[in-house]
DNA sequence: GTGTCATATTAATATGTAGCGATATGAGAA
DNA sequence: TTCTCATATCGCTACATATTAATATGACAC
C-alpha cells in the first residue's frame, strides 16, 4: 500500500450506484422463482392461457396462482386480457426473447 | 362446465412440475438482485476483479461483498482465482452471454 | 514468532417472500 | 334478485434473504 487509501491498489475502479440496476433486478426477480417460470413454460407453449387453467396445470390453489400471475403482470412480463370473468396471460412481446432463452435453457450456456 | 372437472375448459392443459425449473431460477435469483447485477456490471468490464476492489466500488462492507460473491460463485456464474490473501472473481464463459445481454439492458425488450 | 491485511464465517436483526385458507369482489346465468 | 364460479384480496405462518458488526482464518512481511 503507498498512498493511505486502505485497498488493494491494482487498479482504480469507479464507484458504481447499485440502484442503477434495480429495474432490471426486479425484472430478473420475478422470473427467477421455479413456480413463476413453469407458468411461463405453460404460457409460452399456448401463447395465452386462462387463469384458471394453470390452477389445475401447476397444481396449486388458486390464490398461489393469482399472487404469481401478478407479480409478473406488475414488472410487465405479462400481457393481461379479461373477457367476463375469466383472465387470459400471455407473454409480453418485449419479453418473449429472454423468456424463451431461459426456458430453452438456453441450455449449454445455463444449466447447471 | 360438462364432464365434471371443476375448471373453465377451453384446453386440456398437461400437469408441470415446477421443480424442473429449480436449476434454473437459483441462477435466475442470483442474478436477480441490483447489488450483484452492479457486481456483475465491474467484473464485466474489468474482466477479473479483486474482492477487495468491490469493497470500495459499491461503498458496502466486506461481509457484504464476500456474501454476494459467494452467492453467485456457488451457482456458477462467477469463477473464482486465489492468489495468495486475494481473491479475483470472472464471470464464467458459460454465463457471459447472458450476462452481457442483461448489463447491454438487451435493452429494448427488457427496460423498464 | 508478531503484525497487518484480505477474506471467510458467525450471529443477529430486518425485511421480503412463498404458500395458502378464508373471505370479498365481480361477472354471467337463471 | 340469487346462485355459481373466476378472480382478487386479506391475514397468517413459515421460510428465505439482505445487511452488517464482530470475530475467525489465512497469507504474507518482518
Amino acid at each position: 500500500m503507498s498512498d493511505g487509501v486502505g485497498y488493494c491498489e491494482i487498479r482504480k475502479i469507479e464507484k458504481i450506484d447499485a440502484e442503477e440496476f434495480d429495474g432490471i433486478s426486479r425484472i430478473l426477480n420475478a422470473i427467477g422463482n421455479r413456480t413463476r417460470i413453469a407458468m411461463l413454460a405453460v404460457i409460452s407453449k399456448y401463447r395465452e392461457v386462462c387463469a384458471c387453467e394453470l390452477q389445475p396445470a401447476l397444481g396449486m390453489p388458486q390464490p398461489t396462482i393469482t399472487t404469481h400471475l401478478h407479480k409478473m403482470y406488475d414488472v410487465g412480463i405479462l400481457k393481461r386480457k379479461e373477457v367476463g370473468k375469466f383472465s387470459y396471460y400471455s407473454i409480453n412481446p418485449r419479453f418473449e426473447g429472454i423468456v424463451n432463452d431461459i426456458l430453452r435453457g438456453r441450455a449449454e450456456t445455463m444449466s447447471v
